[in-house]
DNA sequence: CGATTCCATGGAATCGATTCCACGAGTATG
DNA sequence: CATACTCGTGGAATCGATTCCATGGAATCG
């Protein structure tokens, strides 16, 4: 299958390959007839131009990398569609790389979108050191998004990963918990690290338990927050509340509640963050500290935009919001007694 | 920011730039010291090759197009991963598409990736026509994925939408469910249309009731889901057993059980499609019909890689399964009356 | 020992689109 | 009426890597 250029739609047309060039893109010097005939034989031969060629003449590839732990997180996925459908309406493709929490998967992407000259990247890192150095000294503009790398200087948008925890557990002591159960996140991560700050911080301004057994480090996955209820729900004195950092690891906190028969809502209070639509499928609703992940992706494509386009951005936060349901009422202190 | 080129790796070693392309494409004819000069000057320079002016010389990409109707569908998230896992181990990077259940955003993505010289393309198409046929006529590799196109002439991998709704069917009528209502799928899609007719081939098959207001036509997003599961509940006759077409579906219908306080394994029986991580949340744990989606992306990178090579791969099924649950126990009879 | 093969190598062509430059025709200006 | 300017156009250079082809030196064979 032979494929056609603009050498041969030049031919049809009767022009040379400069003046077919000049009318495919636009270009305002052309002549009425010169526009009419190259659209009509680029139309009959169905011309569609070599991106290869193209980016490498021009120096812009009109494609973005967007690199992520996992597309299959919910919140990752949504996310990606975000930054999907921004990078769309600028004309730009995307170009995922799937990091599958890994640090070497998500080096040989940061090669690969290299190699690609992509225009720009979106990242949510992990780890420090390796190709991301290499990336970001490599000129290509990056935009950080949902963590960030303290060491490198890098616009961002990050959740706010304070407010929601704190209102979270003010809202759980004055329902009258006092032992909160944490699930927390990898430390290696600016995010999982940020909000086991703030739930340490709150508990001391609310005067809370502060055990360090109440607190179980996972890592951002389904069996983690399994583990993770487990050992807190055995403990010789068990939290009243749990407290998830993600989605998927509340979902797999929650698998564990279910198959144990302890009811959310009535044997245990729940928090989980993000505010995705599988928390639907659970009665009574849960409580959430959510994030407009949607802005997050618009506003990480838009400070990209600026950066191609040589500003440099302010680093942002999307607010956190506890969102009250259900999962989270008055705790009955007889259980105790 | 300058990039270094091949010509910098070879002047900085010594040698010519056919040299320094064949040290770094690993040919055979090459000398000791040559690779070694080359190779530490590539190293000391940190060169990386243009993907764009490689692919423009030899004829490929090592890229594949996945186009996807939605990423945020758990389904396709798990797709998309084993499909871009499995490329990987094949050497090739996946340029996600994501349709966005639109027939416009799809014909756009199907010409970046034509305009891209992807290698090879995995879709998963809706409607037909349009830019599928150019495509199609196009000559690139394609295969089919979960949805196929009657009209067209694709190696697909597809899963069994007969057996696992007979199944669930038969399940539902062997403990006294006669009323099964069904939330199917858009009937643009062979995956839509096969387990709508395989549910009434099943109804048939055991004695149901076959009303046509037991069925209703959502568009596997979970708005529709919960439409469906509001339009079914306020028959005057309800149903007593409801099968959604697909996870998303589900949650909606969940959702609006848990909304009017129906107890799903209680009042209500559930089965769903797809055995997807979220549904752990919901207790009792849902019956589903359940197909190998790993094995559905894994299989479609393989016979892409077959295509690719030249052969013409037979199309496959995945074997879709009944998984039962707590949320179809027995009916109940006297609730009837 | 002369003829042939083999191998590493560099120069040049190549992939397909864009763009610089030069040119001629037509129009506006002094 | 001559000069300047604009405008559409085609030829040729260009982007960066790969690959064909020719060359010279070393190795092999009769």
């Amino acid at each position: 299958m032979k494929q056609i250029t603009i050498k041969d739609v030049a031919e049809a047309a009767g022009v040379s390959k400069a003046t077919a060039s000049r009318v495919l893109s636009g270009h305002p010097a052309t002549s009425q007839e010169a526009r009419k005939a190259v659209e009509a034989a680029a139309g009959r031969l169905g011309f569609r131009p070599n991106a290869q060629a193209r980016s490498l003449r021009k120096t812009r590839t009109q494609t973005i990398g967007l690199l992520l732990p996992d597309v299959r997180n919910p919140f990752f996925g949504d996310l990606a569609h975000a930054v999907e459908q921004r990078a769309r309406s600028f004309g730009y493709m995307t170009l995922f790389g799937n990091a599958n929490e890994n640090v070497e998967q998500q080096d040989e992407y940061i090669d690969v979108m290299l190699s690609q000259r992509v225009d720009g990247v979106i990242a949510a890192p992990q780890g420090d050191g390796g190709n991301l150095d290499q990336l970001l000294r490599s000129g290509v503009p990056v935009v950080f998004v949902d963590r960030v790398l303290d060491t490198m200087e890098v616009p961002s948008v990050s959740p706010d990963n304070s407010t929601g925890i704190h209102d979270a557990v003010k809202h759980l002591t004055a329902r009258g918990h006092r032992r909160i159960g944490y699930i927390a996140g990898p430390q290696s991560t600016s995010t999982g690290r940020e909000r086991l700050r703030s739930y340490k911080e709150a508990l001391a301004a609310t005067g809370a338990d502060t055990d360090a057994e109440l607190i179980f480090l996972g890592d951002f996955q389904a069996a983690s927050g399994a583990e993770g209820a487990r050992t807190l729900l055995d403990l010789p004195n068990p939290p009243t509340a749990l407290l998830a950092a993600d989605s998927l690891m509340s979902i797999g906190a929650v698998g564990v509640c279910n198959e144990r028969g302890i009811a959310i809502g009535a044997d245990l209070a729940f928090v989980a963050h993000d505010d995705i639509d599988a928390f639907n499928l659970i009665n009574p609703p849960l409580t959430v500290i959510a994030h407009d992940i949607d802005a997050m992706g618009r506003l990480a494509v838009d400070m990209l935009m600026s950066v191609i386009g040589g500003g440099s951005p302010a680093s942002n936060t999307i607010a956190g919001r506890l969102i009250v349901r259900g999962s989270t009422p008055e705790f009955e202190k007889e259980r105790q007694s």
